[in-house]
DNA sequence: GCGACAG
DNA sequence: ATCTTGTCGC
């Protein structure tokens, strides 16, 4: 799929204010709330038995096509090359069933930026939409959205260049506030809003993301697992975003999409000369 | 000056 | 992100 909003190409050759600028009128276009041309209940992680039955059953065609998960898109890149080529992954799946996997190779222009991440890897993401035959429903990208200074991580970037929902996945906080300490032992499924501070350009105490623990061992005193940090990229609200991933994970901390683009990157870059 | 920082 | 062996725990 080609950019809906072209203006907002993440330029490597900016002048780091050009691209802070960039971002705040992304921010301004971004919708963080729900705009979905799919029932988000309807995504899945895995396939079921009981969904095949139903499409091969002759019981209504609107009925059947309306059973059909969403189309979720997991974007993840990976580096070859000694860092100077940047792979992008996409990997497209539809009820856990895989449907389409493509990537793109683009030439490394700027060292990594904390707060500027899209205009290092945001080329080579857009490179590999180009290359995707099908239409998306929701896009998994790894990173932030709305939790980032401008309210325009990565991907709140893709997701409103393609005006796409997307929703973000980080491994780590780039900024903000938990509510509560993320210091304690957190049960699987447990998720701590992430507010608003004043590093953030939206009002103090916005919920801009959570803290989502998609996974967890029994024994709090031996093992523990970090949480996700999962925000809004763009049309999805900050609970439907975790909601969304939630359904996405399946057993392990990362979800599906994420997981299947990760492996496929890795693929990809050996491919490449790693 | 100090602190803080996705991938 | 990437460089890397073994090792602990379920």
């Amino acid at each position: 799929m080609t950019p809906v909003r072209p203006e907002f190409a993440p330029d490597a050759s900016l002048s780091r204010s050009e691209m802070e600028q960039l971002q705040r009128d992304l921010a301004e276009t971004a919708v963080f709330e729900d705009e979905f041309d799919f029932d988000p209940a309807a995504v899945r992680a895995e396939s079921s038995d009981s969904e095949q039955v139903q499409l091969g059953q002759t019981t209504g065609q609107a009925e059947t096509v309306d059973s059909e998960p969403p189309v979720v898109a997991g974007v993840d890149q990976a580096f070859a090359a000694d860092g100077e080529k940047a792979v992008s992954a996409i990997v497209a799946s539809r009820g856990g069933e895989v449907i389409e996997r493509v990537h793109a190779v683009e030439p490394v222009e700027i060292p990594y930026i904390p707060g500027l991440l899209s205009f290092l890897e945001g080329g080579a993401i857009l490179s590999a939409f180009e290359a995707l035959s099908v239409e998306p429903d929701l896009a998994v990208v790894d990173g932030s959205g709305r939790i980032h200074f401008r309210q325009a991580g990565i991907a709140t970037h893709i997701g409103v260049m393609l005006d796409l929902p997307a929703v973000g996945v980080a491994k780590n906080l780039l900024c903000g506030r938990p509510r509560e300490s993320l210091d304690g032992y957190l049960p699987e499924g447990a998720r701590v809003a992430i507010e608003a501070d004043d590093s953030v350009t939206a009002p103090e105490g916005t919920v801009i993301g959570h803290a989502y623990q998609s996974r967890q061992y029994d024994n709090p005193e031996k093992r523990h697992v970090n949480p996700l940090y999962v925000s809004p990229g763009h049309r999805a609200s900050a609970d439907t975003a975790t909601d969304l991933v939630g359904r996405l994970c399946a057993g392990y901390k990362l979800p599906e999409p994420t997981r299947l683009a990760d492996q496929f990157a890795d693929e990809m870059k050996a491919d490449v000369g790693d």
